[in-house]
DNA sequence: TCAATCGATGGTAGCGCTACCATATCTACG
DNA sequence: CGTAGATATGGTAGCGCTACCATCGATTGA
């Protein structure tokens, strides 16, 4: 740690900002024709516009948001919690979320739950002490709490990358467990019989859940049996898929394919394939779920689905400034998947 | 899209939620002895806090920050820039930035300027009118804009990942440049001689220049010629590390390695030499920076340089609790880095 | 010409909370 | 016993802004 002559100029204490009364003091106007000016430039009169406008520069006026939502009671935010920001599945989305409510003049507020429910409630907790417009969460999974919070507080709420039959309010996602019986599917019509499962832990995470489901019922409807040997459970990281593809090899018999329900396990265990030699799909296919940038990048490329990340959090966005300017609850959407073909499986 | 009756009690026009005032009247105080209640409860007497938790219990009371934050003439709020939330290098620095923040009371206001000075500064600007404690930014690229809005507030400000010789305020990072030549010493060392380079762009990018300039000291250092053939800059995606990698194969004489100045490009340029049977490093050595985690789960593994990533964040956070605290401005940490050998160079 | 209408502007009164000072009660000590 | 200090509580006065209503002059039509 070294110090260094700051840029910053060290000055007289702090003189205090300036405020709408300053400028209008300036301008020559009254202060509510200031707040008019800027919230609402059309009604007023041109040249006072300027005249005001002229004056706020020179003043390095700078609008005090906080004053302003105590005022109208209204803060434009909106708070969302997400599971985890690292993963870029959910930072997509979150981008998606910004760029609606940036355009709209909404503030976003992200907390991150490292899939805890109880964290999620805390981060909800928090938001409602910031007055939000309403509220984005990943998944269904929430506190008793919450679900009391949320139904108390009357805010607009939407649910994404899932479609609960009863949502909190408005949801918007996708069905993981069609996702994940349309890729068993896949594997069924390629003619693998023994088809193994790596998932991520189902506790407190609905989509991982659902899609784990979806591959019971595949293989149920496809008249397959289910080996509780060969369904694994871990947590989302590469060394994981590879250690659980390692396992379900030793198995015996061996299955002949693997569909990991998340691309960041399906991946670890194609690459694990590389390191050591085993051939996908001769020696075992693979298969994943969340069609992953990188997934197209290794040879074979990985087959898997994917899910409009961005526009989930878009969608949800709009939805929720649709449900504060009274549109009514209950919206359900869903925004599908699509199946990309690689020659893992 | 659907619609479905939704779980959200339809209830009478919203009664408005309960204020301190409520809150005092039921638990038969004064309403500023409910307000030190909540945020010095050791000033309160134990039997009134208690009277106080249960009144604010029973009327689901939640506090109402903003008003608080009016009155108090402080947000207890961060606001921070980062180029985009997609990458997992960024992320990492904010759920860093977060875990210090959270802990201490403070909320994190996130942008994203994708990479562009002029959406940074509209951040910032939204920032300021939120009436931000402090602020945390992504490298030294500022518009001119910004460095006199922020040399105004006089509030504090940290910039990470870069180490300005003339910060703003303070700083958190690590030299970009040195990294650079560090890799590509380790090249040199390696015996290799025509050494090529892909970085991103540098427009607007001082992390990119940086360690764009490392190469071209190192190889000078060493005595070797900078071919401007053997430079290519092209932005953070897979694929154009691959075709960057073709392209400078397609030279004559071709290097006989690669330095990626980012991860994503070197990872690209590696799984291109994996798709199409390039044997690393015998033909070409391949060397990154970022170190991250897809890198080690390759075969070759791919070398590269790791960073303190989260811990920046935390840092960064610390540091400015500290500033906010009275803390005198100029800090610069320098957090290092590491070099991480696989067998790719 | 006068009432009706409209657009532009201002005055007043809070939004819900906390800082500041004042007050009241109690303990400690010479 | 009186005063100083500590502790607990309350009253008052804003924080900086905007909603609401009132006002005022200008325009319009009968």
């Amino acid at each position: 740690m070294i110090q260094v002559p700051p840029r910053m100029a060290k000055q007289l204490p702090t003189d205090k900002p300036a405020t709408m009364a300053d400028v209008a003091r300036r301008a020559g106007v009254s202060p509510i024709t200031v707040s008019r000016a800027l919230s609402h430039p059309s009604r007023v009169a041109a040249i006072k516009l300027a005249a005001i406008r002229h004056a706020a520069q020179e003043l390095g006026y700078v609008r005090h948001a906080i004053a302003g939502s105590l005022a109208s009671q209204s803060s434009r935010t909106i708070g969302t919690v997400v599971p985890v920001l690292s993963n870029s599945i959910f930072a997509d989305t979150i981008e998606g979320l910004s760029e609606v409510f940036e355009a709209r003049g909404y503030r976003l507020l992200i907390g991150s739950s490292q899939y805890d429910p109880l964290r999620e409630q805390r981060f909800v907790e928090a938001f409602m002490e910031q007055r939000v417009a309403g509220v984005a969460l990943t998944g269904t999974t929430h506190t008793k709490g919450l679900r009391a919070l949320l139904t108390r507080a009357r805010i607009p709420v939407v649910e994404m990358w899932n479609l609960p039959r009863r949502p909190l309010d408005c949801s918007v996602g996708f069905s993981n467990y069609a996702a994940a019986r349309a890729m068993v599917r896949h594997l069924v019509t390629r003619g693998y019989r023994r088809i193994a499962y790596i998932g991520g832990p189902t506790t407190m995470n609905d989509r991982t859940q659902a899609r784990e489901r979806g591959y019971r019922a595949e293989l149920a409807a496809a008249g397959l049996p289910i080996r509780e040997s060969l369904v694994r459970r871990t947590p989302f990281e590469f060394e994981n898929g590879a250690k659980a593809l390692s396992g379900l090899l030793d198995e015996s018999p061996a299955p002949d394919a693997v569909f990991a329900a998340s691309d960041v396990l399906a991946v670890g265990a194609l690459l694990h394939c590389l390191r050591t030699g085993i051939r996908v799909p001769q020696q075992v296919a693979l298969a994943g779920l969340d069609g992953s940038a990188i997934g197209s990048q290794l040879a074979p490329r990985l087959t898997s689905i994917c899910f409009p990340r961005r526009e989930i959090g878009a969608c949800s966005a709009r939805l929720l400034l649709d449900r504060i300017g009274g549109a009514a609850p209950g919206t359900i959407e869903d925004l599908g998947f699509e199946l990309i073909l690689g020659e893992s499986a």
